[in-house]
DNA sequence: CCTACCGATCGGTAGG
DNA sequence: CCTACCGATCGGTAGG
């Protein structure tokens, strides 16, 4: 299987478990339940639960400098937004236990502060590349001049963070099959567009 | 003191700790620390943790009802959103501990059910005063047709939440004094007005 | 990479 | 409302 495989498969296991109970509420005793391995690997691979924590974040945070390059090279400031907010979307379905976690992660206000400095690392990229779409679209006369780009970035953030977590209530079921996945994309996508939308000059 | 102000005491400390460091980072002997009493005064008025958690739920959510009536009586439709609007905006602020736990609690998909059912009642009186708004400004031809309450509703909770958490990340400091306390609310609520302007027929 | 085990801490309660 | 304590489980590791 090799060692890289083997600590890929913990990290998904512990990714998934710390996303559905939370960070405290996994011992590694259900991560290695789940993955049918010994407890004592968590610790000969990562050296700690804590650790094991922090590598799920470089581990999914790694690749994102490349996907930020190949994402938005669009010219036009209002096609580069939207691709950029359907980037995230996707990302949000693809790796949705992550996501989920990053989430946990900065709603406690006192905790992970190393795993918070990796997030604030991407979210300051993320600001950056709204940031230049925004400026250029200002320069150019579509969009309004006041826009302030991390309150902006959160009205998204957050608007993808909820609608995905409130899917639940929306459809009322918490396991909802693919045919309700699309819809929700669906739904995200429109609710975000309408957000751009307000960014226009009118 | 009173058998009912020591309970109140009680919520409110476990409230802060279970915001600040969530609800399994935070043992019934943190509680009893933080608030000067003994352990077993936990069982001894709410039966165990979990029933202290509910309760903290029992005891912010029984009032929202009163307030639902006494704040949204305005009869244009845009003043209503805007008023139901700030009103969450201060109530955030307010109970900001409370929030951010029940911004917790939702993040844990498979978890706390008990408390996620008093909150999604609460969620749907909160649509429902939003839909008969949004139902009024569409009458009267000043609102889209198309709008998706529960969506708008994603948008206007999850843009309060972000801007609310993420105050570290806009300021730098999570510790910030009134001053800034001023400055959020008012980006909050300027963002939030123009959410609601993109609900406005062009 | 597993066995066997450590000290620490958990939520909870019997008894007063 | 406190003392004293329970069994269970926690994260982690020595030794192989």
């Amino acid at each position: 299987m090799g060692e890289r495989n083997k600590k890929i498969i913990i990290l998904k296991v512990a990714e998934k478990l710390f996303a559905n109970n939370g960070y405290e509420g996994t011992s590694i005793r259900d991560i290695a339940r789940e993955g049918s391995f010994n407890t004592a690997l968590i610790s000969y691979y990562f050296g700690s639960k804590e650790k094991l924590l922090a590598s799920i974040f470089v581990y999914r945070l790694e690749r994102q400098d490349q996907l930020f390059t190949a994402y938005w090279d669009k010219k036009d400031p209002l096609e580069r937004l939207s691709s950029i907010n359907a980037f995230y979307v996707d990302e949000f379905f693809e790796k949705r236990s992550f996501f989920v976690l990053m989430n946990q992660v900065q709603a406690f206000p006192g905790k992970y502060v190393t795993v918070k400095e990796i997030c604030n690392e991407l979210q300051s990229k993320i600001n950056q590349v709204f940031s230049e779409a925004v400026e250029a679209g200002q320069q150019q006369g579509i969009l309004r001049e006041e826009i302030n780009v991390p309150l902006m970035v959160a009205v998204i953030f957050g608007s993808i963070s909820k609608i995905v977590f409130f899917r639940c209530l929306i459809f009322n079921n918490p396991d909802t099959s693919i045919k309700y996945e699309a819809d929700i994309k669906d739904a995200v996508n429109t609710t975000l567009r309408a957000v751009v939308a307000g960014l226009i000059l009118p």
